[in-house]
DNA sequence: TCGTTTGCTTGAGTGCATCAAGGATCATTG
DNA sequence: CAATGATCCTTGATGCACTCAAGCAAACGA
């Protein structure tokens, strides 16, 4: 399991809380792709793919170097969820799908990850704008 | 840069905006890391030893195996942010512990890692508190 | 056309993570 | 005690994520 990315010493209560939820949050991503036998990066890179896309693109989405996602697309093409096929409109370019399996996957990756659907459910809709204004704020 | 856990697809505000803060936790947590020249499970671990404790206690605090903790912590060691000793109570156990240039390391890290404090800083006392108890309840 | 940029892949290297196996020590029990 | 089993940690092997440098092929622009 990946070690938690936070501080032990939190310097007032909602930090504290906020380390937790990303905490859980963390765990319970990985969980659920684990559940399927995925990897967080191949389960995060599957469901990017509701369309088509760029290889190029998909990194610059992610924020990380091409040949990763080269890497972590080679893996998922290797699983037969993801098909890649040349770009008609260039031809130094891969354009990037899921297959009907990896929808299937994706699908079932969605409901198997309940961590938000259950948290935010534990709140009634007012709370629920309650928090989605605090955290927007908090955001900047 | 680590890829997101975070489905594109959420079925509220609520949840998408809970990603968005898990991304950008996460991101700012391995971008404060990276300035002091650390991974972040190495300042994750470095982040626990405010006292010295054994091996085995690090592993099951942090949720993981031990020999993991092993690798972080020779990697720590080499870089002389964190020394092992007997324990004198056991000698099958080694003790962890920062050293003073870890301590400085780990001081830097805690500055250097703003987002927490920076978001909370976005909200008065009282949207504080709000946000804590709402973050309580939806972590159940 | 020629040089540059773009899109992607390959190869090498590092680190995290997990599992299996083993050595040393402790703790228990006969 | 001595033997047995459990505990603490390390080592070795393996797989994946991630980054960087290098390279190929195609597109683009002067």
């Amino acid at each position: 399991m990946a070690l938690p990315n936070g501080p032990v010493t939190a310097s007032s209560e909602a930090e504290a809380v906020l380390f937790d939820l990303v905490d859980v949050y963390d765990r319970a991503y990985e969980a659920a792709a684990a559940e399927l036998s995925l990897s967080p990066a191949q389960a995060c890179v599957l469901g990017r793919l509701d369309e088509r896309r760029g290889m190029g693109a998909l990194a610059e989405e992610l924020g990380c170097d091409a040949s990763n996602i080269t890497q972590i697309v080679v893996r998922l093409e290797a699983l037969g969820l993801v098909a890649r096929e040349p770009d008609p409109r260039d031809r130094r370019a891969r354009l990037v799908g899921r297959t009907p399996r990896g929808d299937e996957v994706n699908q079932r990756f969605a409901e198997a990850f309940t961590f938000a659907r259950t948290a935010v459910g534990r709140l009634s809709p007012d709370e629920q704008d309650q928090l989605t204004a605090l955290l927007r704020k908090a955001l900047g």
